[in-house]
DNA sequence: TTTATATTGATAGTATTACTATTATATTTG
DNA sequence: CAAATATAATAGTAATACTATCAATATAAA
């Protein structure tokens, strides 16, 4: 029995790309390889010549897709979320209980990440690690808030919308639902990055879960 | 009366640069415009040469200083957490009342910087700015675990260290004080971000204080 | 005071990046 | 089959991220 995914098509903003990707084998074929080789190489040292080598076609034919690698990863993590999102609508549907939908979600945004068989040109998995090193970088330019405006963060932004909505369900008098949902889905990221790479600067291991730090700390200041 | 930090020399790791940039009035003149020049144009065009051109030098000499800009970041990062230790470490100097030392504590990390007149080449202000936007890109590197050997975050680790200690005293059976002090420090700069670029999902905003969303947190979650 | 040494400035040069433009060649569609 | 479209191949440009060389100048040591 097939996910319902299989079914969904996740929709990109269109400025986000010159040619959507998803209707060509070489468009499928960019998005698959990028995600390998930034994990690869690194988003830094990525480049259209070196992905062209990659999948054996043209830099100038990568360009008739995306206007450049900036652009691409921000659809790669729109993507991403877009993905998240799904999964956390999903799981908690018909959930009425605002706290056991709390912590459902919070275990979502929290999780180690698997590949998901129904999308057969991205690797769920490996994404997630460009998102837990890159993410931040689609945010982090001079250009932020010219592309906040053209919507280029909008699932993003509506994934933390969710998430406090459901903070405000459980409680809905604490002040400050906005910033700890934001906190939640960023810092996230980071303690995922401190695992791999600081050790010394986080509890977070290889064995155990992320979310019971998020869930613990949570439950404490809403209740 | 002059504060103590007049007359105490930050010292940063001898790696980070070619020729320390402290002992030489071009030293310092790269110090401080490159400060500038970052928050101006963003640190994606930052170059060496328009550095230059602003301090009427040359790109060459700037390479004498440092290897590349990168390193300059990291230079400064260097440069930022050090003064936040030291501050640190001074507000909170024969305060025994381990609730009082955390408030302290997370107040020094959460609040806006102000300029620190003792220290004529650094505007502690707009580096914070850079800090905010730039810290992450230091970190989030395909070279990072060869410069964390290198040492080139040892400051930064050791005001989580501390932080982190601080926790403990207040509650020493708490079991994530390593992951919440660096979500604090690290969420901190992104709390900042998010009021100038992303209003809709932070409550914080010009008016109020970061560390009463932080204060509030730790305190329940801690006691 | 001369000499040695270090510092800076100016210029040139290289490899790579981040593209754009053009033309040729397939492939698909009407 | 003709027309339109997609891709490949090549070339070219401006900027970046350096390295190397050499001259000019300042400073320090003999």
């Amino acid at each position: 029995m097939p996910n319902l995914l299989s079914n969904v098509k996740i929709t990109i903003n269109e400025k986000l790309y010159v040619k959507d990707p998803e209707t060509s084998e070489l468009g499928r074929n960019i998005l698959k390889n990028s995600i390998l080789l930034i994990d690869e190489i690194g988003f830094e040292a990525f480049t259209f010549k070196k992905l062209g080598e990659k999948i054996q076609s043209n830099e100038s034919s990568i360009y008739r897709y995306f206007e450049n690698k900036h652009k691409l990863l921000v659809y790669l993590s729109s993507w991403y979320w877009s993905w998240i999102e799904y999964n956390l609508v999903f799981a908690t549907h018909n959930i009425t209980n605002p706290e056991e939908k709390l912590i459902i979600s919070l275990k979502i945004i929290t999780q180690n990440i698997v590949d998901d068989k129904n999308t057969p040109h991205i690797d769920e998995s490996i994404l997630n690690r460009i998102i837990i090193s890159d993410f931040s970088k689609t945010l982090l330019t001079k250009d932020v808030d010219e592309e906040n405006k053209e919507g280029f963060f909008l699932v993003y932004k509506r994934l933390i919308y969710r998430l406090t909505e459901t903070i405000s369900l459980v409680n809905p008098n604490y002040p400050y639902a906005k910033s700890l949902a934001s906190s939640v889905v960023q810092g996230a990221l980071h303690q995922h990055y401190l695992k791999d790479h600081f050790k010394t600067i986080t509890n977070l291991s290889e064995k155990d879960c992320l979310s019971d730090f998020y869930i613990d700390m949570i439950k404490k200041t809403l209740l």
